[in-house]
RNA sequence: GCCGAGGUGGCGAAAUUGGUAGACGCGCAUGACUAAGGAUCAUGUGGAGAAAUCCUUGCAGGUUCGAUUCCUGUCCUCGGCACCA
């Protein structure tokens, strides 16, 4: 009796499908192309985590069902190797990025090897090698050339400690304090020049579109709710005493007779000029307290309202009040206009700042259910309601109204319709040093002459973010290989390491041949993965070569063939940055004329998160599963049949030992059950068509398992199988098409679990074969089922009286259709008998096939 | 505060979407095999009850012949966003 082995038969059937070039696809000649994309991983030192192992083999389980589906799967897979995250723990390591990424890469590779998955080895990519990020430089100046690359001064987060910015999504609150989530070091703020792409152009796109993709409602909602498209009107108030306009927006210009104060953000360009002598004091002083604060502070800050008055004056256009202009830091700069009109009768923050600096407050709209309370706040201020005190706009109706209103405003030339997002432009800058340096160069001669980029190719497109002297690298000078320096630690200078390196930035300028400087600062991460997906059918390797993948970042026919991708799995905590970054890129990409598609992912997938004991996995908790444990102990099929089990791919679960272990015995009992009956030790008993019922029905749920990413369902419906089969052993051979029957249903198992235990299918696979020519179990066709060999010759009909199951009766398969049939059988059943003893039937429901119902 | 997901045995979970609640597994209990433990096999396993039977999908209602599934209210748990005018 063959004992199953792990060890030998998974690593045997890895080199087979090596040698046999089982995992790799031809993408030339492909005929039924099937992308099946999952998130690279980023390689860190810890090498690979049990969730990286959900993630890749729930995707991959995806990609061999679409195998036998009859699908040419392409299914590769790289590593996300820049970045902060690298580069801090080369520092820490005190080994330099390259060395520590391009050991943990081989780590990882080695691991990847081991997990069964069907990864295309001959199409990866490793976006910190130049081959990479030359494709990467091209794209930042393809979107430098088409006006959406900008560099501005803005704020941003810094880590003293770590003496480098950080991204919001990189801090954490801690008591009052927002800190560095690496060091818990207290952040602060600094206004630093950095480069933006414009994805704001793209908001109402990437708005729309978000209903057209398949994907999870709460991604999309995710993505929405970052957009945050708002509607409304924008309204011009005169300043008093000057010349100048301040702009307001609101998506409430009904309350516009309401406005009782104007308030500015701190940093609004007009705040020093309208600033009156006598308080100039007290608004410099709030300024540069507010600067203090962290955008995230004020963000974070739910509490009292402050805000300073600076002695001037604006002029309701709608009834030409004077009010009162303040300064607030609950304004928010980089939302609307960075104005607000006060409106405290119908806004909750307008509200509490009126209330504390005693300013008017002028009820102008009265609810249907509702009225303004001075001394009782509702939030009711959104419901419907009409309009009062507010001369010719009274007993107009809101919402019902709002168009007229805002039609009135445009008539009077004091307003007009607006919409406003919260989505802000993408920064791209680090001012690091593991990253790919931004391919552009500035030339002060040229500077100083107004020319640019622009005006040397006399481009239509308005300068308008002042790009003066400023010229990207020519292509065929990329890439713009990042020095490898020893000194790559940031110096808290607010430069990158590269700045301290002249043999870097000192160059010429493209156009006027004189001297000129090189950006020092490098590209994101979230721009390396924002588009390796589009790289990787387009690498060398297989029947790609090398010249083909060195002149384009994609080739035309191959992402013609291949994109857009068709199934997309990775982690929810993606929903914003890398999901968002990669459709705008894709979009923008459309619009240059390089995709025939606006969507990178139409069918995206998100699994869940493994824990362990009730806890994210972290190193300072030392819960941490390390899957090499596991796949030495138990081989990779064990783990993989275990993480499907745990629940839906959607959910992710608790990693616990003493459920793998029942893995383990499951695989040894298919196994000890396949040769029983392989070897003609034990027949099956039950009637053909009983079996065949059973084998019709297993192949049902197993299908609708893998569809839905249900693969627990799956596993547990091939256990209800094997369990039946067990009951109906017998050591005699009863039929011909008994014995043969045993091995179809061997086959069949065989196949059904293929996608999820890779390596112990094909050896069994193996045992049906002549072994003159290696056929693959992976190659086969899926096996079908067929909706009326389910049903048996005797169908069981529940009984139920009042609703309730009393009893279930057998019925032949002919006759489960006739209503008049199955009630009086279901009448002559002892059971039943006694419940309608001396009753009244008031209703006899027939389900067809299922049940019927006495109501008395 | 807003948005989203979810509450089913001791635990992970099924129920193909209004039709037998708890499939499948873990754990546990008893027994067999063992010198013994492990492994394996067999049986049992939502609760109450001696039993017939009754109760049971967070809680309270509603619709229905019939509700884990639909509706209303309510209470928890976990994610995400957070002064967005």
């Amino acid at each position: 009796m063959k004992t199953y082995k792990h060890q030998q038969i998974e690593s045997k059937w890895q080199k087979i499908w090596e040698e046999e070039k089982l995992n790799g696809v031809k993408l030339k000649t492909a005929t039924k192309p099937y992308y099946n994309l999952m998130m690279y991983p980023y390689p860190s030192a810890e090498g690979l985590h049990v969730g990286n192992v959900y993630a890749f083999t729930g995707s991959d389980i995806h990609g061999r069902f679409m195998r036998m589906q009859g699908y040419d799967v392409f299914e590769p897979i790289g590593f996300d190797s820049g970045g902060i995250h690298s580069e801090n723990f080369a520092i820490k390591m005190g080994v330099h990025p390259k060395q520590m990424t391009n050991r943990n890469i081989e780590h990882f590779t080695q691991q990847l090897k081991m997990i069964g998955n069907i990864f295309d080895w001959n199409h990866t990519v490793d976006v910190m090698n130049p081959d990479y990020y030359r494709w990467t430089q091209w794209l930042f100046i393809q979107l430098f050339k088409a006006g959406l690359a900008y560099k501005k001064k803005s704020a941003v987060t810094w880590c003293p400690s770590c003496k480098t910015t950080v991204s919001d999504e990189q801090t954490e609150k801690k008591g009052e304090k927002i800190v560095c989530e690496r060091c818990k070091t207290e952040i602060e703020r600094k206004y630093m020049s950095q480069w933006f792409f414009k994805i704001t152009d793209y908001a109402q796109r990437l708005l729309d579109n978000t209903y057209k993709l398949n994907w999870p409602d709460k991604v999309l909602i995710t993505q929405r709710n970052w957009i945050g498209k708002s509607e409304g009107a924008e309204v011009y108030f005169k300043l008093e005493n000057y010349q100048d306009i301040i702009k307001v927006f609101t998506t409430r210009p009904d309350t516009l007779h309401g406005c009782t104060f104007f308030c500015l953000a701190p940093e609004h360009p007009l705040v020093i000029n309208i600033t009156q002598e006598k308080y100039k004091d007290s608004v410099s002083h709030y300024i540069s307290e507010t600067n203090k604060k962290t955008e995230l502070e004020r963000k974070f800050e739910n509490k009292e309202k402050t805000g300073v008055f600076t002695g001037s004056y604006v002029i309701n256009p709608i009834n030409n009040e004077k009010i009162p202009v303040w300064i607030a830091d609950y304004v928010l700069m980089d939302y609307g206009e960075g104005a607000v009109m006060g409106v405290p009768a119908h806004d909750k923050r307008d509200f509490e700042f009126a209330k504390k600096f005693n300013l008017a407050i002028k009820p102008v709209i009265r609810g249907n259910n509702w009225e303004f309370n001075p001394d009782n706040w509702n939030d009711n201020y959104k419901d419907e309601g009409k309009i009062i005190n507010s001369t010719d706009w009274n007993d107009l109706q809101y919402p019902y109204n709002l168009k007229d209103i805002i039609k009135s405003l445009e008539t009077k030339k004091i307003g007009k319709s607006k919409t406003t997002y919260k989505l802000r432009d993408w920064c791209i800058s680090r001012q690091r040093y593991w990253g790919p340096p931004i391919p552009m160069i500035y030339c002060p001669s040229c500077a100083k002459e107004g020319k640019s980029w622009f005006t040397s190719q006399k481009s239509k497109l308005k300068n308008s973010t002042n790009m003066v002297g400023w010229y990207p690298v020519p292509e065929d000078q990329l890439p713009v290989e990042l020095s490898e320096i020893n000194d790559y630690l940031p110096d808290g200078s607010g430069k990158s390491p590269l700045a301290r390196h002249p043999e870097f930035f000192e160059t010429t300028c493209p156009v006027c041949g004189g001297k000129a400087q090189r950006e020092t600062d490098v590209s994101d991460t979230f721009l390396d993965s924002s588009w390796y997906f589009l790289r990787y059918p387009s690498t060398a390797g297989g029947d790609i070569s090398r010249k083909e993948a060195s002149k384009n970042a994609f080739i035309p026919e191959i992402t013609k063939k291949w994109l857009p991708v068709s199934q997309y799995c990775g982690g929810a905590e993606h929903s914003v940055l890398h999901l968002m970054y990669s459709r705008f890129i894709t979009m923008a990409l459309h619009d240059l004329k390089y995709l025939d598609f606006e969507e990178p992912f139409p069918n995206f997938y998100a699994h869940g998160l493994i824990i362990k004991d009730g806890a994210k996995m972290s190193k300072s908790r030392g819960n941490v599963v390390n899957p090499d444990e596991y796949i030495a102990k138990f081989g990779a099929d064990v783990l993989r049949l275990y993480l499907s089990f745990m629940g839906p791919y959607k959910d992710g679960g608790d990693f616990r030992d003493s459920g793998i272990q029942g893995m383990e015995k499951f695989i040894h009992r298919f196994f000890k059950l396949f040769y029983q009956i392989r070897e003609g030790e034990v027949y099956l008993k039950a009637d053909i068509s009983k079996l065949e019922g059973i084998r019709h029905e297993t192949i049902k749920k197993v299908t609708y398992g893998y569809k839905n990413f249900k693969y627990n369902i799956i596993i547990a419906s091939i256990m209800k199988y094997l369990n039946f089969l067990e009951d109906n052993f017998t050591d005699k051979p009863l039929t011909e098409e008994n014995s043969k029957h045993g091995l179809l249903a061997l086959k069949t198992i065989v196949l059904l679990i293929a996608p999820i235990a890779p390596h112990l299918a094909e050896e069994l696979w193996q045992e049906f074969q002549d072994g003159k020519q290696f056929n693959s179990v992976h190659q086969q066709k899926w096996p079908d089922y067929d909706e009326k060999m389910i049903t048996n010759e005797e169908v069981i009909i529940v009984i139920q009286v009042n609703g309730k199951k009393r009893g279930e009766i057998k019925v032949v398969k002919d006759k489960t259709l006739d209503q008049n049939y199955v009630l009086a059988k279901a009448k002559e059943d002892e059971k039943i008998k006694s419940y309608l003893k001396n009753q009244v039937i008031k209703k006899e429901i027939f389900v067809k096939g299922k049940l019927v119902n006495f109501v008395i």
